[in-house]
DNA sequence: ATTATCCATACATATTATATATGCGACATG
DNA sequence: CATGTCGCATATATAATATGTATGGATAAT
């Protein structure tokens, strides 16, 4: 049994006709007889019943006929999603996204380009944090993964950057320095400062406690945030300062206001990661898209950059 | 792309090799290796990573196995059924039934020893009148037909005896002969004869009449009942006297008494029709064992053939 | 009666799948 | 480091299968 068989035995079922059917179907009418009949045999059932004007289906070929139609569709589904495949234009990604890159207006960005030129891509998005990134990479359980490196290992991973963002110091309500726009780090070395555990984003976590090394202060660790978009309500119950990338102050919680840090400051760097092996078309070009769109939001103007904000 | 492409594709994908999934398939390995390396190309998709040790899926490849699992299902059931057709295991009866067949206590029992050789066959019942069920057959809308003959076109139909049943006279409560057990029908020719439009079944409404005819009288026609057992509620409403088959007795509705015949009495006969060029295996089963059903109940005791009645 | 239509059969040819033999590369093992 | 083994790829030959061409037979239309 074939797909070439099941063709033609709908073929003839609708035209009623071998002839038809034959013409239909771009061959001689002797051959698609004796596939028919061959089917048949195959089957060891009489599918049509021969009469002097075309052939009509039996009982038995009528109850096999939708059954026919839908492994043709079946096959049929299967070519397009093959041919999608290659071309990138279907499928699903599974998209990673390290702590408070939600927040990052580049993110929807992307996805609003990526779905114009590929409508029929899922896409499932998942907030987690840089190292389970890297291990669902890993595992194959996300296929593509937003991080802020450097990645715990490298090894079958294909890492690229993405954007260097600026980071900002937030402060609760009512502290003393909510009037400076441009605060320096030794500014609120008393104050403690509030931040994620190491675990979830070593280098954010590094270039934090590096920057606060280079102003010559070392920060009092105040209570851990248990991710790094935690940290804002933190602040704003009064429990310290803290230094978040700037995309947070999007988040108007409880008075907080985020200020500019002077220079040494640290970077909240952002990276694309996926699996070496993986050359599915539509991940490349989500990650392609995912590139360009980064470079020209980091050309843009703050204000430009966080549309809906009043930053 | 053929159906065997899909089976080597998901051997090999389950085995993660092609040696092994030769000879899992039964077939040397270089053929199966050209026969995947084919189908990629016509896919123009890449379906196996060619490592050192046997293949692996690529994501791509990943994605339309599911895909192909279902054609092959698809196909393996198509496969089932058409051997269940072939063999009469398989299908769908649809079964018409003319006017107060469905009230004999042979049509269950036929169904339920059909059930028995055929469990996965579905049927469903109809109940109309001879002339419609003959149209339902040649249309196609019906597979098998119990009617009560002659069938008004019997061209292109097979019609078989199934049996004869005796009938009784319905009285209704009150009536001047309601103690009698055995009446002839020239006792009630001065009663109002409730009688279902010739119509509705001509053989049976000729063979009420012919009956009369032959007890040398003639019947007063009163009411027209809408079917063969709706003349009972018109009994029972005291419109008339009625002579109906003896299965209608299992209607016990507002006082109604039956009353055996004496000769000449009427008979309803029964018959099975198909389409002569009916030729699925369970339809000539089930024909089968509805004529053995009939010949086993008629040889039974009346208190047999009406368990729980109380005929 | 004659023609046209449509399916079946017979044979030849083209296409396709498979088998056999062999080569190449990667790992494992001594 | 050499050697053997494993697994996939290639090449060629052969078998299986599908298709094309020619033709016959049956039935309905003219």
């Amino acid at each position: 049994m074939n797909i070439r068989h099941l063709r033609y035995f709908v073929t003839v079922a609708d035209l009623g006709s071998i002839t038809r059917a034959a013409e239909e179907l771009g061959m001689e009418q002797p051959p698609l007889s004796q596939q028919i009949r061959q089917f048949e045999q195959k089957l060891g059932v009489k599918l049509f019943e021969r009469q002097t004007r075309g052939v009509k289906l039996t009982e038995i070929g009528a109850t096999l006929i939708p059954r026919a139609r839908a492994i043709l569709e079946l096959q049929h589904q299967f070519q397009v999603t093959a041919e999608g495949l290659a071309r990138g234009e279907v499928g699903h990604i599974r998209l990673g996204l390290a702590g408070a890159v939600p927040l990052l207006p580049v993110i929807p960005l992307a996805i609003r380009s990526f779905r114009d030129i590929a409508p029929d891509v899922t896409l499932s998005l998942e907030e987690s944090n840089t190292p389970a990134l890297c291990a669902a990479l890993h595992e194959s359980s996300t296929d593509i993964a937003i991080v802020r490196p450097p990645v715990p290992d490298p090894a079958r991973l294909s890492v690229s950057h993405l954007l260097d963002e600026p980071t900002v110091i937030a402060l609760p309500r009512g502290h003393r320095l909510t009037e400076e726009p441009v605060i320096s780090l030794d500014m609120v070395a008393d104050d403690p400062l509030i931040i994620f555990p190491r675990e979830l984003g070593p280098g954010f976590h590094d270039a934090i406690l590096s920057a606060y090394q280079l102003a010559g202060v070392t920060p009092i660790l105040g209570q851990q945030a248990p991710q790094i978009a935690g940290t804002v309500p933190l602040v704003a119950a009064g429990m310290g300062v803290s230094v978040v990338p700037r995309s947070l102050c999007q988040i108007h919680a409880g008075g907080v206001t985020f200020h500019t840090i002077s220079e040494p400051a640290p970077r909240a760097t952002l990276a694309v990661a996926i699996r070496s092996g993986q050359n599915m078309p539509i991940v490349s070009r989500f990650v392609k898209i995912l590139r360009t769109t980064c470079r020209e939001w980091e050309k843009m103007s703050p204000e430009a950059q966080f549309p809906a904000s009043g930053f």
